[in-house]
Formats: C-alpha cells, sequence, structure tokens
DNA sequence: ACAATCCATTGACAGATCTCGATGCGTTGT
DNA sequence: ACAACGCATCGAGATCTGTCAATGGATTGT
C-alpha cells in the first residue's frame, strides 16, 4: 500500500472510463511497455530460453552457435535466427572471434527484467 | 563461478557436439523452458505489460475490463481476449462479482518469474 | 590456391497472433 | 417481463513467427 511508483500517465486519448475503480491512477508508460515487451517476447519461446540458459551454464567464455544446435536439436539457420532476436532484444551479445561467433549473456538486463518483476511486487521501470 | 544450480539435462538425443566449449554442463529442463516461455510470451505484448500495470495500479479491489479498455485504447473483445491469455498463463486471476469480472495479479507468479531471472544471475527454475 | 568449416541470409511455408464487428449469455434494474 | 449493461465467444482478416533447405561470405588450415 505504500509508494505506489509508477511514472507519467500513459499518452492515450480514451475518455478514461471511470466506471467501477479508479486504474486512473497511473501505470507504465507506452513506451517503457513497449520496451519491457520487446525483451519478454524474446524469453517468450522455449527454444530461447533454453538458449539462454545454455548460454549462461556455458561459462565466461561463452558459447557459439555449434554448441547449441546440437541440445536444442534445431537446424543451424533456427539456432541462428533464435540468437539474432536474443541480441536485438538486448539480453546477448555476439562477439565474433576468428571463424567462431561467440555469444554472452548480458547479466544487468536479466537482473533489470527481474527487478521490473519483482520491485513491490508489481510490474515497474527500472 | 560458485553453484551453477540447473537441474537434470535435457531429453535430448542429439549428439552433444562437443566442439568449442562445454556447455553440455546443463541447463534448463525442455519442460522448465516451455512453462517459463508460456508465462515470457504472456507479457511479450505492450498491451499485456500495460494491462498487468495497470491492474497492479488498480489497488487490492482489482480491475474488470471496463477499466480497462479506455487506458489501452482497444475493443472490449481485444482486452477480454488480452486478459484470457494473462490467466491462463497463471499471472492473473479472474472473480466473477456480479455483472462484472475482477481481475487480479498473482503476485507469487510475478516474483516467481522474477526470482527465474536474478537468482544468481541466470535463467533458473522456481 | 584450394578445401573445409562456421555462420548469416534468403526464400518459402505452415501455424500462431492480434485485432475487430457481430452475436449471445448472464446479471441488474425498472 | 423487459430493457440495459458487462463480458465472453465466434468468425474473419492481416500480420507475425518458427522452421527448414539452399546459398553465400568470411576465416582457417593444407
Amino acid at each position: 500500500m505504500p509508494s505506489r511508483t509508477v511514472l507519467t500517465i500513459a499518452p492515450v486519448e480514451a475518455a478514461a472510463a471511470v466506471c467501477c475503480s479508479p486504474v486512473a491512477g497511473g501505470a507504465l508508460d507506452v513506451g517503457q511497455a513497449q520496451q519491457l515487451a520487446r525483451m519478454f517476447k524474446a524469453l517468450g519461446d522455449p527454444t530461447r530460453v533454453r538458449l539462454v540458459s545454455l548460454i549462461a551454464a556455458s561459462g565466461t567464455g561463452g558459447a557459439c552457435i555449434c554448441d547449441l544446435t546440437g541440445p536444442v536439436g534445431l537446424s543451424q539457420p533456427t539456432v541462428s535466427h533464435h540468437m539474432r532476436l536474443l541480441v536485438e532484444a538486448g539480453l546477448v551479445t555476439r562477439e565474433q572471434r576468428g571463424k567462431w561467433a561467440y555469444y554472452a549473456i548480458v547479466p544487468d538486463t536479466l537482473a533489470a527484467l527481474g527487478r521490473a518483476l519483482t520491485a513491490r511486487g508489481e510490474l515497474s521501470a527500472q
């Protein structure tokens, strides 16, 4: 019941329909919601969740595609496609080392996502 | 570098392709990955992220559909559809009170999701 | 120079997703 | 009994997504 945080109210032109209870108090910005959803969406596929966990379990050196295709049981182009989505979402980084591309997770991003879920028990930003 | 957690190795028949680094150490189970992905997927849409934050900001009483259509700027059937996905994912509950359906968040589920992201800085289960 | 390896990109396809209008069911109030 | 309201479901449309085989670029090793 204490500080409910929240930032600016979303730029929604709708009439705010005061009906039952006052949700008008405020919530996540549209932009913040988009950014959060983009990262959640990247984790919204079982294969990508496994890829992230595999990379995380591969130590500090990171993992290359050839490490991942076997465990997830998918073709190399498909794994490459999933990795691109994870990189674009900012959840993992890609570093070309010679012939191989090494992927490593971004702990800060994952931690920030986790905090968005656990902070005050509700959804929030940063 | 300490306890890397992880549970059983996934039931993957692939040859484990030992190539560059040892990711074979283990990661999330296929079933665990599916369950996590199902919840992340529910949060993988900007509208649903906003819905969750709106419901969270609506206090203990919960929010009804009529409270939500205005702020998100979508039709009533569409909002109803999104709420169904959130309920099926276990992120919110639905309670019919007379004419209205009240939705409330499930803090434990959100917190568990957050812990899956922050525990040991990596992806884990429970 | 040549062959081999790792990886990304392309093209294609089936299936899932988001959105709406129209309709129907249950509850409330007259 | 009847009208009004809140909500879910249905049907349909456009778009997005996951997957693969085929191809090509870049690097390594002979």
